[in-house]
DNA sequence: CCTGAAATCCCTCTTTCGAGTGAGCCTTGG
DNA sequence: CCAAGGCTCACTCGAAAGAGGGATTTCAGG
């Protein structure tokens, strides 16, 4: 069944133990052979460029740097770069984000294990890998429910609790836009209040909490 | 260093990935043994009703039924029973709510591996096993500042973006008393307003966002 | 028995939110 | 060129939220 060329894979996780359990997964296969770890975005890039791997794994949200930053320094060093993110989250926006960075392919964390090799072979092939599952969750991602920038930048200070006037002074602009910026995110992201704008924001991955 | 004894150890992880990691570092260790797995708590409470393992590698925030019940369920049906949790989470809230339960050590996910075995051992002498990380962040839980079960109920209201009006409602109770808990929430929790009071909470693991 | 914490309710007052409407400016793309 | 969308600001208005008082009941623990 496979290819009698060695297939060369880096590891981007920040967690041990989940680098632990890909090494012991991909093992199993004879032609997949791990050439390298790294423990956040910064290393990937580093270690992509030093290794060239046929197929690097990357974990979204890591300290320092996060995957889909890291995916865009890799692609832009090396467009052919091969990109199989496995990531707990499954909001559409980190999907979207992860696959417009270049992301070849996304698995959830919490998928069977025998869902990692056929991926990693689909890569190869130079197809992608969208598991259903995944694929709907973007699908329902309706076009033009996208928030922009600013109101991204809004998001981020709503998370922190500020309040309108706050946040007009933080952005040095006047109050009236910022309620303006809010009516407009509470429309698209179809809530009710800023509350639950918040919490919307954070499952759908638009925001995310700030480190502890 | 290790006894000759072997030791017994299920593994409850609801992601395959880090089950296989587990795996593979438990493997290292000649006395160490891997009875069972568990995806879940429900899962995990059968599982060691029925295998009685040496000690059980929990991890919080499983589907179906989370880590702290099945310590509780665990607990109650084997008092003797060595839990040591795996977390991702470091909300004093998840660490206070898993310890009280009956868990004898408490390790972050991304806690460099060679803390795992260690932690093993610990148990296994009946010596508890907490990372000053850990430790540190269950002291910055000032006493008093606990939420009640009351408000607890109210703070994931509060998250899904209900007004005062529908948490009053949904709970059979007047505006003014979910104002005056309201009101002594943002107190305990030090925040200024309710959005702010729902990402504390989050992020100390007194709720949690639910699931998509 | 008494204390304290929790939960319930009530009242007032000010600030903030959010809906509704309208409008000017700038950039991007067909 | 013109449309479209993003960002900016303004005004009104009713509904919430939150600060500040106080008050009652219940219940567990010292």
């Amino acid at each position: 069944m496979s290819s009698a060329v060695s297939i060369s894979i880096l590891i981007s996780d920040d967690h041990f133990v989940v680098r632990e359990g890909l090494r012991s997964i991909l093992r199993r296969e004879a032609d997949f052979t791990v050439v390298g770890e790294a423990a956040n975005g910064h290393e990937a890039a580093i270690a992509h460029a030093k290794l060239r791997p046929d197929v690097t794994i990357m974990d979204l949200r890591m300290p320092v740097c996060g995957g889909v930053e890291a995916i865009q320094k890799i692609r832009a060093a090396d467009p052919a770069a091969r990109i199989l993110v496995l990531s707990n989250f499954e909001g559409d926006e980190d999907i979207h984000a992860a696959l417009t960075a270049g992301a070849m392919g996304y698995l959830l964390k919490h998928s069977s294990g025998d869902q990692i090799t056929p991926a990693i072979r689909s890569l190869m092939r130079g197809k992608r890998w969208i598991p259903q599952e995944v694929a709907d969750n973007l699908a329902s991602r309706k076009r033009g429910e996208i928030l922009s920038e600013r109101e991204r930048e809004i998001v981020r200070l709503l998370v922190l609790g500020e309040a309108n006037k706050e946040i007009a002074a933080a952005l040095g602009i006047t109050e009236q836009t910022v309620k303006s910026h809010v009516k407009n995110i509470l429309a698209k992201l179809q809530v009710r209040d800023r509350t639950e704008a918040v919490t919307v924001a954070l499952r759908r991955g638009i925001v995310h909490l700030p480190e502890v």
